[in-house]
Formats: C-alpha cells, structure tokens, sequence
DNA sequence: GTCTATACGCTGATAGAC
DNA sequence: GTCTATCAGCGTATAGAC
C-alpha cells in the first residue's frame, strides 16, 4: 500500500525538500531526485503516483508539520515569558532547517498547482510558521515588554528576516547565520522596546 | 545589427523582467514571453540570438543599470545628510519596480547559467543595490546618527525587507506596501538610536 | 523584425517484469 | 520497492521566407 508513511517515502520527502527549496518546482527534475536517492526516476511514481506535482505538495506539507512540530518545542524549551528567548529559539530552529520561504515559495510556484490546494497550503503555512511568531509577539504586547502598531507586520518581516539569513552566503558575511539572527533580533528589540511618551 | 539598443529590444527587457522576476527563470517559458508581446517565439531569436539564457542575462543586467540609476536619482532628490529620508526614497523607489531579490534570484535560477556570468551579475548587484545603501549606513554612523555593530549586515536585511513587501498579498495586510516600508523603516531607525551607555 | 516550419533533446509519465 | 523499456508532449533552438 502506498501513500502511507514508510522508510523509504520519508527518505524521498526529504532529498526532494532540500532541492526543491533550494531550486524551485519547476527547476528540479525527477531525475535529480531520484539520482540523490540513488534510485530511477520511475521508481519515485511508487512513493507519489499522481507524479511530480503530488510530491511536491506532499513535501510543502511534510515540511509544514515539522515546522509546527520544531516551533512548538523551540517555544516550550524557551522560558516562558521571555519573548526574546522565544524569538531566538525560534528563530535557532529555523535555521536548522531547509529554508521555508512561504511568500517566495508560494508566489514563485505554485502558479503551476491546482489553486484549491495552493489555498490548503497557505492556511496550513499561516497556521504552522505565523500564527505562533504572531503570538509571541502579541503576548509580549499585552504585557507591555513591547510597543508595537501592527503584530502582523512585524511577524511577517521577522520570518522573512529569518528566512533571508538562509541565503547569505558566507564569504558576503563572516559571522555564522546564528551570530547574524542574534544580532537582528536584538536590534529588532531595541527597536520594540516601549518608551516614554 | 542586432543585440543594441532598440526600441522593440527594450519592449522584449521589460516584459521578460516581469515573468522572469514574478516566476523565476525555468518557470518562464520563451512562448509566455512573446505570447505577452504578441509576436511568435522564434522572433525572440532575433534580439537574443542565442536564447534564453542570454535573454535572462541581459534581463539582469538591464533591471540592474535601472536600479542603479533610480536609486541614484532617489539619493539625490532626499535630502542631504536625512539617512531616514534617504531610506525611505530608495525603499520608495524598489516598490516602484518590479522585484529584484538579489539573493533569491541569485540562487534559484543561477544554478542553471555559466558561472562565470554569475559572478559578474553577483558584481554588478553589489555595485548597484548594495553599495548604496550601504552608504547611507555607514554615513549615518559616520555622523554620530546611528550606532550599528555591522554595517553590511543591516544593509542586506534593509534589502531583503523591502524586497519581502513585494511578496506581502493585498488580503495579508490592508495597508499599502509604501505604508509598511514607512512603519518597518521606523521600526528600524529606533532599533539604531543612539543611546546613552 | 517577424513569420512558418521543423528538428531534437529532455522530462514526466505509463506498463509490466522482478 | 525498484527496475527496464517506452512514449507522447513540450520547450528550445535552427533555417529560411517575407
């Protein structure tokens, strides 16, 4: 039975997570997957019959749930109430990880996907990366650690922030990506911090 | 002659800018291109003679002589010594255009073309987005205006923040892209206050 | 400058053996 | 689960007429 999970369609999700996040849809071939599994390119058609479109979906959402997964535990392990422990862990998880540019992903190709599930995805990307940036931050509002006009600006510009370290590369910027993150953050929070009218 | 300045040339830049810029390079096929001209995709071989790739480049290439020049025109209509104004002008300015994600673009669709260009595209986008806005950074801080720990890392986010709001949908946030340049520009500009030690 | 016609390689996909 | 074999369609590119 396929579609289920199993070994070897967890070892396909994520050798085509790494080069569709860092090519694009339509740049990876089928062949360049199954090359990086060591595998023929009609063998993938067990693990995702319906072809390439299906696995690449099934990976957006693979890559989603871990996502929700890593930034839930990121947030538990940091102190409760602290804001910026939870921004820079979060922010540490998601430099663990192939990128997760939702904007570019989604803006750049899906114009190739069926648009109900280009929609399925965004909410599932809303739910998994932006609603708990948001919340941190709207946490650290009500408690008056932070001023701020408008949550969804800023928590969108965090992520985004974040995602672009992805792409630095390293002879552009000496520091490692964490160093940089760290770095933001705190100016970011300087840049929140509530004061005197 | 081909390969010079013209005016069906310059029609061809523009409107392969756009496809290029919104779905990256291996998405855009030479068809859409000339579909949106209304001409047939052989005729795209009498300006570009030889294909896509070489119209990629010159796409790159003529979007970034823009850029450089607007941003140039922008610096010098704000006011002198104003780095908040002189921000605001340049970030004015690349919403007026179509994306140019340096690093996106760089490392999605490079992959595909001739190293060698890469690297003197790599160049070019330095000279022309980076260093200006780098120099308005590095002036501030020159000035006393601002205190900033690394220079060139600001000056990367600067770019890749507004480069984000090109991506925001309309539904996301009701404001207009200007109007969040103006508030993350704020937002920034208190995190490089100077303060008291 | 733009067209028609066409060649050709590549890619996604199907069928069926092991 | 993975393979070989095969194919239809698409996308780039070329040749040459207008």
């Amino acid at each position: 039975m396929p579609n289920t999970t199993s070994e070897a369609r967890e070892q396909v999700l994520n050798v085509a997570e790494q080069l569709f996040m860092e090519r694009g849809y339509s740049a990876v071939r089928l062949k360049d997957i199954a090359d990086a599994l060591n595998i023929k390119q009609a063998s993938l058609y067990y693990h995702f019959p319906q072809g390439k479109e299906e696995l690449y979906v099934e990976v957006l959402r693979h890559s989603l749930r871990r996502h929700a997964a890593g930034i839930q535990a990121a947030l538990a392990q940091a102190p409760a109430g602290d804001w910026l422990a939870q921004l820079e862990a979060v922010a540490s998880w998601l430099l663990s990880q192939p990128p997760v540019d939702k904007m570019s992903t989604v803006q750049h190709d899906l114009p190739e996907i069926h648009p109900e599930t280009v929609h399925m995805l965004d909410e599932e990307s809303f739910a998994a990366l932006f609603v708990p940036i948001l919340g941190i931050f709207a946490a650290a509002q009500a408690s008056g650690q932070i001023e701020l006009e408008d949550p969804d600006l800023v928590a969108g510009m965090f992520l985004g922030m974040i995602n672009n370290l992805h792409m630095v590369k390293a002879e552009w910027n000496p520091r490692s990506k964490h160093q940089m993150a760290e770095m933001l953050i705190r100016l970011l929070a300087r840049g929140l911090e509530p004061r005197p009218a």
